[in-house]
DNA sequence: ACCATCTGACACATAAATGTCTCACCTGCG
DNA sequence: CGCAGGTGAGACATTTATGTGTCAGATGGT
């Protein structure tokens, strides 16, 4: 499993992958510390190797929907925003590299998983809510919404990966930004 | 050039490579409507194509921001910024798959053309003008206002690309968003 | 009608990557 | 100490992709 000795970590091999998506076993194996005959070992080929990150990716992205209670999400017309979607932001950025994986997937998958747009439907009925209570703006559609907040999260991930941003900046970053937008209100 | 008949387009060549950065020469020479022999004849090598797509996107990014006053961005304190922006925005939209060949550089060049950097620099020496005339929020840095407002130009084109989003509307989500938020205004 | 030029299919040589297997060595446990 | 299990280096076979060249056919100009 992955908590065996020296077993080459999903996580970090994801990471690697998605920014060299042409990297090869070799490539591979070196950026995590093992070989080439210990990756063989563990995935006869490399299309295993890339399903076993999709699938520990894609697990990792349904616990944190799941621990969302997104259906009452903007059911409290005096909800706020900000507030309502902090800790699903949080959550996303700690994903790291797998979230860019998912994000990335048509990059390594042939079809984009079901329960991707299983999630992101959910995603999108929430946010009509919020534009329907108002807490939203109903101008702007709610793929947007959801893909812009998207956006956002997975460039403060890469900001911080890169060392350009506070992980404990990255939230409030992402929330301010996407929530109350980065001009400062007229006086 | 560019414009024989039957000449493979930089750009379909871009907009394919960058979804598939693994794609097979055949596969390249099949999504542009072409053969492998054309494509051989006109790049010896896969890495004389990668470089031409490459070349042809840092002009066009070039041009795009020559065409900016970006000295001048933000320097009358009244400045708006969604007016301050809104043609740089409108210009990176409309260079589609070239626009994400250069931020995904990374994928197919060993190393970011430092053109890319000095323009990163020059768009956040702007933004924290902006940030000192009192346009922009202080307490986000300049970084990731640039970072969060390409972040938010490239979603737009992937989702004007994959038919989410009109065209029309695509400007005007990327500057509601980025300088007012998606939050409606408290009463 | 002829010719120059270009294309795409195809064959072939070369290079690169994958997949498989062996073996010496290391580690941890009894 | 001995043994089981795992690792990494390396060799080798296979597969895949690249790179090169030829040729029949198409196209456009004269």
């Amino acid at each position: 499993m992955a908590d065996a000795p020296d077993d080459p970590s999903l996580a970090d091999l994801a990471a690697h992958l998605v920014h060299h998506p042409s990297a090869t076993m070799q490539e591979l194996a070196v950026a995590v510390g093992s070989s080439r005959s210990t990756l063989h070992r563990r995935f006869p080929r490399r299309d295993d190797l890339v399903d076993a990150i999709a699938s520990q990716a894609l697990s990792a992205l349904e616990r944190v929907w799941a621990d969302q209670d997104s259906n009452g999400w903007f059911t409290d017309p005096s909800a706020d925003a900000a507030t309502t979607l902090r800790g699903y932001v949080t959550e996303l950025i700690e994903l790291g590299p797998q979230l860019l994986f998912i994000v990335r997937a048509s990059l390594f998958l042939p079809e984009t998983p079901p329960e991707i747009a299983a999630m992101d439907a959910e995603l999108e009925d929430a946010l009509r809510r919020g534009q329907r209570t108002g807490a939203l703006d109903p101008a702007l559609s709610a793929v947007w919404l959801a893909a812009s907040l998207h956006a956002l999260v997975f460039t403060a991930w890469e900001q911080v990966a890169a060392g350009r941003l506070a992980p404990r900046d990255a939230t409030r970053s992402v929330i301010t930004t996407w929530a109350k937008g980065v001009t400062t209100p007229a006086r």
